[in-house]
DNA sequence: TTTTTTATGTAGTGATCACTACATAATTGC
DNA sequence: GCAATTATGTAGTGATCACTACATAAAAAA
């Protein structure tokens, strides 16, 4: 997992792996299938619901406070020099040579998936009256998701933890900026793009 | 270009490369010298200052504009149907095997200038005093750094134009609550973090 | 124990990787 | 026209790619 994480689908190859595992091909073969087999339990192993930030973070009882939360706990994780820098969902899966597509399309569902999840909870939250019923949740999903997946470049790129911090502030005053407009337009009737 | 633009380094093979040229592998490496210089050279193309969105950008009135000109005009790049979805220089190198670490660190060097011009025209800015003398060049910089990586993402997942426009409309709505903080802070004297 | 099943290591599969020695073709200088 | 130089194609370099046939070793079943 570690590997493919910071290395890519790609840019990780099964001498890495068994030499890493401390098993032959032979082994890995018998219990994994193939490279890609075994990438995609890597991913799942990443992704798994019970260690996922996102998850978790949906939980908060607010729309606002779940999203500060997934950016807040995901950016900590791709800076945890523990572990490689970045999301291996959104990381490892970049540059694909021809014929391995498949790869790509399966992390971008991932992706999807996460992008499901803020979207419904942005639902729920103008549901239960935390944010105004006019809040466009399809803009306010890919807004979080830009600077969550922008984060992971960050990261690559030695983000210093606490500027990280800092740039989700301003992302949430972003956040709450937008949310005032749906407010606005709710009352105005209008259309709610920032001047 | 577009090919590493679209694959990345290592997913572009030299038989792609000659084949998409239309010359054999001794004329590449008579023209170029090697897969690497190369590459540096698409780079170079890709990224040259009269090409550049970012460049013609920062020319802008105020830091304000300047940042948003810079968001919108890669924004339109990077989901260009004609050209590889997102950015080559945030793209090309994210997924490297051990012994390539020098491609990486080219790219990241690239993204470390951008970042540098876009801290230098906030700190016109505020010089210039359409932002407050407060402002903090880093964050606003790392922050508006930080939707742009995001945005060659959500391109390369297919994003739609006018939602990209909607995501930069709530980025710069950040941009401005959190310049207001830092004004807030120079009348105030407080720390700046929005609670 | 003996047999059967399962797991593992050795060694090598053809394919492709970036790259190049060598020969031929086109171009240039005289 | 003729020699020197430059450019290009052919064919192949060793290395590494993902993957596997085969044989041996360990474990389970009889």
């Amino acid at each position: 997992m570690r590997l493919f994480w910071e290395h890519g689908y790609e840019g990780t190859s099964l001498a890495m792996l068994t030499s890493a595992m401390g098993i032959t091909p032979t082994s890995l073969y018998a219990a994994f299938g193939s490279k890609d087999a075994l990438f995609r339990e890597a991913v799942a192993a990443y992704n798994a619901p019970e260690n996922s930030p996102t998850d978790r973070a949906m939980l908060r009882p607010t729309a606002r406070e779940a999203v500060e939360e997934m950016l807040r706990a995901n950016a900590d994780a791709y800076v945890d020099p523990g572990t490689p820098p970045g999301c291996m969902v959104v990381l490892s899966g970049i540059n694909l040579s021809e014929g391995h597509e498949d790869v790509g399309r399966h992390l971008a569902e991932l992706r999807g998936q996460d992008r499901a999840k803020v979207r419904a909870r942005i639902v729920r939250g103008a549901e239960d009256g935390d944010l105004p019923a006019g809040a466009d949740a399809d803009v306010l999903a890919d807004y979080a998701l830009t600077v969550l997946h922008g984060l992971s470049v960050q990261a690559r790129d030695g983000a210093d933890p606490e500027r990280v911090q800092a740039v989700i502030d301003a992302a949430m005053a972003g956040w709450d900026a937008m949310v005032r407009t749906f407010g606005d337009a709710a009352r105005t009737g209008g259309a709610g793009r920032t001047p």
